[in-house]
Parts: C-alpha cells; sequence; structure tokens
DNA sequence: AATTAGCACTCGAAAGAGGTGAGTGCTAAC
DNA sequence: GTTAGCACTCACCTCTTTCGAGTGCTAATT
C-alpha cells in the first residue's frame, strides 16, 4: 500500500512530467507548494516508488519518470474528477450549437474539435449497423449499359455504387427485380440483407427472372461487396508535435498503423461502453507502445453505438482528455437522440 | 551553351544524385564508363557548370549536388523519354485489367497504386464537373420529420445529405416540389444548377408551394452546400522515407500542406492540361520548397478533365515519373472514356 | 524513529581537440 | 586542351574535458 505522502509525490511527478516531458528530480518536487518535506525525504520515497515499479529513472542519475505501471496507478487512483475548463466546454457547445442535421457532419466537426482542441490525433468510429434496417433500394440508369445502385437506410447513411449492366441481363428484368426487393426487403436489417436477398431471389426465381444468378451477383457486388470504412481520423499530424516523436522512424511506425483503416476500427470496436484507456504496452499494436490511446463511447436511437478516442503520448493530459470525452459524447449521444 | 562534355557531366551528377542523394565529387564521376577524361578536367567542368548556377555545393570542399536550377534544365533538356519498364507496365495493366465500373474506384486504385510504385506521394484531382448533369434528384422520407435528399449525376457520382423537415414545411409539399423539380431539371448542367434551382422554384412558385424560401433554402442546404472535396492521396507516409525529410519540422510544415485539401486542389486544377513540372521553388507553397510537384492530367468524355500528381524530394525519378505518369494518365482516359 | 543536511558519486549533454578522408582549386607539366 | 600533383578545406568521427543536475548513502538533527 502507498503511504500518503507517496501518493503525493507519485501525484506531483506524473502531473509535471505530462507537462514537460522532463525527467522530475527531488529538489524541483521539493518546491511545489504542497509538499513540505524535504529533497532528501523526496528522494527516498522516490527509492521506494521505483522499487514497486511506478517510476523509473532514464539513466542512473537522472530524475524520475512515470513506468507505465506508474501511469495505469494514476489514472486507476489519482485521476481527480476535474471539470471542463470553460473555455473546452465553450468550444463544444459552439460546435453543437450549429444546426448539424447529417450524422457525417457531426463525427466530421467532433473529429477536428477534438484534434484542435487537444494537439493530440482523435479518431471516431462510425456506429455499428446493428439495427439499422433497409429503407429504400433504388437503381438509376445513367446509361443503357451503366446504372447506379443506391441504398438507404434507416439512419440516413447513403451507399451508392456504379455498375455497367452486363448484356446478360435485361435491364427490364432489372428493374423489376429491384421493385420485388423493395417490396419485400424494405424493413429488414442491413446485416441480415445478404441472406434475405438471397432467399427472396430464389424465392421470386421462376416468376420473374431469367438468370437470376448474374442478376444476385451484380446486386449484390453493388451494395453489400464492398465494407464502408466507418472511421474518421483528425490531427494526425499533431503527433509531429510530441517530443517523444520526433523520431521519423517511430512516427513511420505509428503512421504505418494509423493508415490501416481496418486495423484502427477493429482496435475501436474492441472496447466496451464508456471510458476506457490503455496505456503503452497494454495497446493491441506493438507500435502503439509509446502511445496511450483513450477511448469513449456515444450512443445512438435504438442501442447502436460508437466510438470516439485520442490517440497520443503516454503522457496524456488524462484527466482533461476524459472531461473532454466524457463531454462530447454526451453531446454527441443528446444530438442524435434528438433526430 | 553548354558543351557536350558540360552536358554529360550534368546529367551523370544528376543521376547519381536522385539514385544516391550523397553529393557527387570528380573521382565518381571519371569512374563511369561514358566518361573518358580525368578528375581534374571533370572539376574544371563543375567550377563552370556551378558558376553558372547548375551545380552547388553543400561547403566548400564537398561534392555538388544539382541546383533547382539544374533540375530544371535537366528535366528540360536533358530527360531523354525512358521507356516504362515491362515490371511497371505490368503492374499498370494489372491494375486496368480488374473490372472497375466506378469512378472512385478507378481514381482510389491509381492513387495507391502510384505511391507504391514509385514511394512518393501520389494524388489525384477528380474531374471538374461542368459538364456533368443531373440525373435524379430524389428525396427519401426515414421519418416523420428527417429525410435524406439524394443527387445522381450523369457521372454516377452520388451526392447525398440528410435533413431534418422543418415544421414550416408541408411534407407533401416538398414532395410536389422534388417532382417538379425533377421533371424540370434533368439534365442541366451541375454548375447552373444553383441558379436554375432559383429560376423554377420562383416560375412554380405561386401554384404549388406555400413557403418557397424556406424549402428552397432547406433543399440548397442539402444538395448543393457542401463543395465535395475532390481529392484522393495516397502514400503520405512515403515522406517519411527519403533522406530529405528525416527531420520532423520539415515532415510536419509539408503536412500541414498536403492535409488542406483546398489548396492541394487549387495547386494541381491550376496546372495546365499535360505533363506539367514544378521544382522546389517553383511550387506555389514555400512548404514544398523542398519537393517536386509532377503533374498530369487524365480526361473524361465530353472534356472534362482531372489530374494527377506525384509528390516528392527535389530529387526525383523524373523520367521514370513522367513515363509512368503519361501511361497512367492514358490508362485512366481510356477507361473512362469506354465507359 | 523520522527527517534532513552534507557529500561523494554518476552520467548525459555540450564543448573542444585531433585525426581522417573525400573532396576541392590551382599550377605546372605533358 | 588535358592531366598530374599538391596544398588546402571541411564535415565527420572519436576522444577528452568540463559542467551541472541529479542520485544514494551516512551522519547529524529534531
Amino acid at each position: 500500500m502507498l503511504s500518503k505522502r507517496q501518493l503525493l509525490i507519485l501525484q506531483v511527478i506524473i502531473d509535471e512530467f505530462i507537462k514537460t516531458a522532463q525527467p522530475i528530480g527531488s529538489r524541483a518536487i521539493s518546491k511545489k507548494e504542497e509538499v513540505t518535506f524535504s529533497p532528501a525525504t523526496i528522494r527516498n520515497e522516490m527509492a521506494d516508488l521505483e522499487e514497486m515499479g511506478f517510476l523509473e529513472k532514464t539513466h542512473s542519475s537522472s530524475g524520475r519518470i512515470p513506468s507505465e505501471k506508474g501511469y495505469r496507478f494514476y489514472v486507476d487512483h489519482l485521476l481527480n474528477p476535474v471539470h471542463l475548463s470553460t473555455e473546452d466546454r465553450h468550444v463544444i457547445s459552439s460546435v453543437f450549437d450549429r444546426d448539424m442535421v447529417e450524422f457525417e457532419q457531426v463525427i466530421q466537426n467532433s473529429v477536428s474539435m477534438l484534434s484542435d482542441l487537444t494537439n493530440y490525433t482523435s479518431i471516431i468510429l462510425g456506429p455499428e449497423v446493428y439495427e439499422t434496417t433497409l429503407k429504400q433500394l433504388q437503381i438509376i440508369h445513367l446509361s443503357t449499359t451503366t446504372a447506379v445502385a443506391i441504398l438507404v437506410t434507416s439512419s440516413g447513411h447513403v451507399e451508392h455504387r456504379s455498375f455497367t449492366i452486363p448484356q446478360a441481363i435485361n435491364p427490364h428484368d432489372l428493374e423489376k427485380l429491384v421493385n420485388i426487393l423493395n417490396e419485400r426487403l424494405v424493413g429488414v436489417p442491413i446485416i441480415h440483407l445478404d441472406k434475405r436477398l438471397k432467399q427472396e431471389l430464389t424465392h421470386i426465381l421462376d416468376h420473374y427472372i431469367q438468370d437470376i444468378n448474374t442478376a444476385f451477383n451484380y446486386l449484390k457486388g453493388a451494395l453489400l461487396d464492398q465494407q464502408p470504412t466507418n472511421i474518421y481520423v483528425g490531427g494526425i499530424t499533431n503527433m509531429l508535435l510530441q517530443p517523444e516523436f520526433n523520431d521519423v522512424a517511430k512516427i513511420h511506425s505509428l503512421y504505418s498503423v494509423i493508415e490501416k483503416e481496418d486495423i484502427m476500427a477493429n482496435i475501436l470496436r474492441s472496447e466496451d461502453r464508456g471510458i476506457h484507456i490503455s496505456i503503452g504496452h497494454e495497446n493491441q499494436m506493438i507500435e502503439m507502445s509509446d502511445c496511450s490511446l483513450i477511448t469513449a463511447t456515444y450512443s445512438l436511437k435504438g442501442n447502436q453505438y460508437g466510438t470516439i478516442a485520442l490517440l497520443g503520448p503516454k503522457r496524456m493530459e488524462y484527466s482533461r482528455v476524459v472531461a473532454l470525452l466524457n463531454a462530447l459524447s454526451g453531446q454527441m449521444t443528446n444530438t442524435f437522440h434528438n433526430w
């Protein structure tokens, strides 16, 4: 168990290191006004804290920096729930005061606001579509041989894809097919669409369509093949401002992960509801082991939810970020529920 | 006027520097088999070339590196039109052999192919929409108070936006309005849509709609307000691999420009048809003064055209890049014309 | 018994010194 | 006109030295 004094010292060290990114020495700590004891005492305590694994030295005679265990303890026990500064709150509400009517607009604005506010990289994962249903299926002919298929979901998401109509398919048949599908598939959850599409098609096979398989494959290809990348990233270059990343090799390996949307989406998706913090090697990707990732979830109507996250150095402003994410996720949830 | 020998030396230096990024000395040049004269002679010629501004030294006793004027001369006069290597040609055609039916698909594939092939950053600007016309306008109701407006262009582009239907507007009126607009506006070029929309609306004002202005503003907001970002970037992290950019400050200032889509779009848009090369300070943005930008245009049916570009260090593989861009722009043009 | 002053010690960072080698410019010989 | 020869330059490397901020330990103080 840590003594009260040890807690105080740990807190001061981490707070200070978050600000300066420099190892903290005993003298610097003793100058803090909330600290009443001498450097020598602090040195003893620091030695103990290091032995327990909460602190590290960069070299044998340097000041201390927090270890990952130290950060973990800090976020678990020392994070007094700081209230948002009025400026922060102001910025957030000014964004949400605007009349935003589109989902992507909210996300985009939130992403850039978050990264501007924090100087970290912000990542937002759109909601999972479990409960979204098909609203309308539509084919619009562009010419005799090309058309664009449009799929609208109950959440207002629009997916589209143009394709060439193969010779084997009679355009008229295609239209009939779409009509029938609309009749039967509207209201079906998107994730079941694939299965239902096949069902319905075999059902009505004989009646209308000559070459059902070709038509099906085309429709399917047009509508369901491409996994929509549901992820929004802002302030990637902010990482370049952090002193821990002024090494091109580090930046490169980090960027190569952030760039991979499917990987990032998976990471964010795997987090629980509420706030979650991954510090250094707690992250799934080794490339992110110099970073911390803080995630929060927002929700839409009908139990759908998405994730907002901030990626920064391990030395993040945890309390402020947590407060920001809380506020933002609240605002987003609010906005979406009012639609 | 440059002597034949000077031309040869200049060429060798630039070719070599492009490969190695190291200053080239007289001894190294004399070892090239096409060079028959001694280091001393070469030193004299190099001194002349430097005096004329084609070469530079990094310090008083270093080898020479090309100046921007040197590069300019090189691309203007020394670029023997190298044919594409069979591998390069193979990669390009393998991408275009796939059946690509959607515009964005072609662009996306091209962008990533270009950056993979060259290790530079590739940027593609979608075509200007001068001659694209409205194919269909559509409103799909999601609930009693929300709807998504969809606009399909003759080129297969789909623009969409969800919005809340304000109380002031009778949903039925909205539908009528859309029907009428469809009747009258299909075939109108997108860039005139704004004007024509207003015209038509005032025209039919009395007959159908009660609160025309609100409806108009909503429709306009839904469809025309947001400028679609028409720009695709690939391989940004490739810049990190170039030795001239292993300085975080440089990377940061460069990335901050590339990130601004509107700026990049403007730069690309301003280039002429055909191949164009901007070297170092010839670039519009000072942040890009360590870079060269090579642009080429591709065309769609009906005089629309777009731009493909590669951004790399000044020390780019000009001849290969020009050949690549030529081939790619040809392939793209071809593909689009066949649709 | 806990705290603190004092002091020797450690180590990185910065600054300086010397050596090396790849390069140059110039001059004189070919 | 070309080239060999040579003195010179300068970045880069390595090796020292110095400096200071920090430590750990011991002994004195409270």
